[in-house]
DNA sequence: ATGAGAGTTGAAGTCAACTTGATGTCAAGG
DNA sequence: CCTTGACATCAAGTTGACTTCAACTCTCAT
């Protein structure tokens, strides 16, 4: 078997071919047609695949996978070297995230009990702390983590 | 002042005008009414919208929220004990995150330079091991990670 | 050659949590 | 009284990442 249906594309990789169609619209992976005009894949698609599942897992939107996808020299597949230097900065990315709810969670003990809810004194309501309990570095924290500082 | 406007609890509460009627239609907050019509509330609405604001930093839904809501007995605000209840649940819920995120980390670590991406060997990008890294009590991470086990 | 099942497209739907827009009413200072 | 700005409702729009639907068309084992 040359290539690869569809099908047999999103058995392996775990996505629905939707998702697969989707991708494609988006940029994100290509294919060839079969005369009839289906799609036909070369088996590195599914390493494609893997990264990107990867980079999602780790949190980056399709936007910001898409970005990375750009910065692997002339689309040939990573190598180890490409997939080291992205792998850092997602290691830093994922540390960001874990401090930001190390600081929530401390923040939250420090109010169990205190009689909090106070907008004035809670670090954990209180809109205008918001900035302080988490730092300017947290990304796809639950949105409210991520609105700006400011409120609206 | 008796009772406060909605644009008084908007500045207030650090909410916009459409949340706080948004909220109102979604059950979470009431309101009486002006003889024109207008929304009036009294003062311990701010200590409800501080709730809400709390749980959803720490990450739950408005459905969540308003179950919660519903465990406070009989439509008074809460007391600490109510509040230092809903705390400890709510902190066991940032401990199931960090650690989901640390074993997150901890596979892109195995990963570094280790030639990955395979779709059989890989902790991060294959869609069987997901289970594994995580463990069953995780959410609101992001939503591949919320994904039946099973994959689709 | 044929029928089942896999694949095609484009448009529309989904979900959560709100926001925005259109259109009209209320409240209050001057 | 009158104007201005806040408030009202209801419907529709937003965002991201897909899924679902309707209506056809291909492929391949028999």
């Amino acid at each position: 078997m040359e290539l690869l249906s569809i099908g047999e594309v999103a058995e392996r990789s775990g996505y629905a071919t939707s998702a697969i169609r989707y991708y494609e619209r988006e940029g994100l992976v290509d294919a060839q047609r079969s005369a009839g005009g289906q799609r036909r894949y070369r088996r590195d698609v599914l390493r494609r695949l893997a990264f990107i599942r990867a980079a999602r897992t780790v949190g980056l939107s399709l936007e910001e996978v898409r970005e990375a996808l750009a910065t692997l020299p002339g689309g040939r597949t990573p190598t180890r070297a490409d997939w080291t230097r992205l792998s850092r900065s997602w290691r830093r990315r994922l540390d960001e995230q874990i401090d930001a709810l190390v600081a929530l969670r401390d923040g939250l003990d420090s109010c169990i009990g205190c009689g909090c809810l106070s907008l004035r004194r809670c670090r954990v309501s209180n809109p205008h702390d918001r900035a302080a309990v988490l730092g300017p570095g947290a990304r796809w924290l639950p949105p409210l983590l991520r609105q700006p500082v400011d409120g609206g």
